[in-house]
DNA sequence: AAATTGTGTATTCCGTGTATACACAATGTA
DNA sequence: TACATTGTGTATACACGGAATACACAATTT
């Protein structure tokens, strides 16, 4: 597990752990069964406070992308390749609506949107 | 002017407002010399404090979009065409620079964020 | 002078994010 | 069984941003 925080972004911290874990476990750099840290000890590492990382391992708990075992820790749960294609297209899609609303709001097409796409992607 | 307020959006009032009025602004539907309602009417129209509809005009007034004569009122600046293109693609660039590092995040090419814009645009 | 409009400031309130600390529950191990 | 580890729940506190109210000041118009 591997993570960076930035005190400058607006995105609050457990926001921060949340993208960027679950990024990793849908492009499979983290395994199934993958046992998260302690959230004592990811707090420490990350100099974050206990309940921030709980938030954060919450979160995933609720998309699904890993499932929690009072005493023993936190495992990234089990998918197919399929799932995993799914859950990450629903997750972008979701974000993707929101996104757009506000292309739409400047009335941009569909055309104009994926020309300035193409410039800096 | 006709804006909408979302008291469930997670966005701040103020920004709402600022969204909105420079999308109206960018796409010709506020004409330049355009004067804005006063600020306490507006506040008053919109059941918010003053205080928010001031932050949203400045952010107005600090991206070029209107200028502010005290005891006149606020006004949509002049632009040619081309100026107001050159200002709305700025805008959507840099919102766009933001959300594609989330889908870059993800792993997603170029082509595949394409594919889900087609699908929901 | 008076009304209108924008500016600036002080005070207050609320919600969210974050931190610290402590108690409790479940699990594993000596 | 006793202890360590790990997750859960709760209480308290602080900082910050968004927002509201209120009042005083500045510039413009009538």
């Amino acid at each position: 597990m591997n993570v960076t925080i930035s005190s400058t972004s607006e995105k609050p911290i457990y926001q921060q752990l949340y993208e960027q874990i679950s990024a990793q476990i849908l492009k499979g750099e983290l395994e199934s069964g993958y046992c998260l840290p302690p959230i004592r000890q990811a707090a420490l590492e990350l100099h974050v406070s206990v309940i921030t990382v709980k938030k954060a391992w919450e979160e995933l708990e609720r998309s699904g992308l890993i499932h929690t075992v009072t005493g023993k820790g936190c495992f990234v749960a089990e998918f197919t390749p399929d799932e995993m294609l799914r859950i990450r297209n629903e997750m972008i899609l979701k974000q993707m609506v929101t996104d757009t609303s506000y292309y739409k709001s400047f009335g941009l097409t569909l055309d104009e949107v994926v020309e300035l796409l193409k410039q800096i992607y």
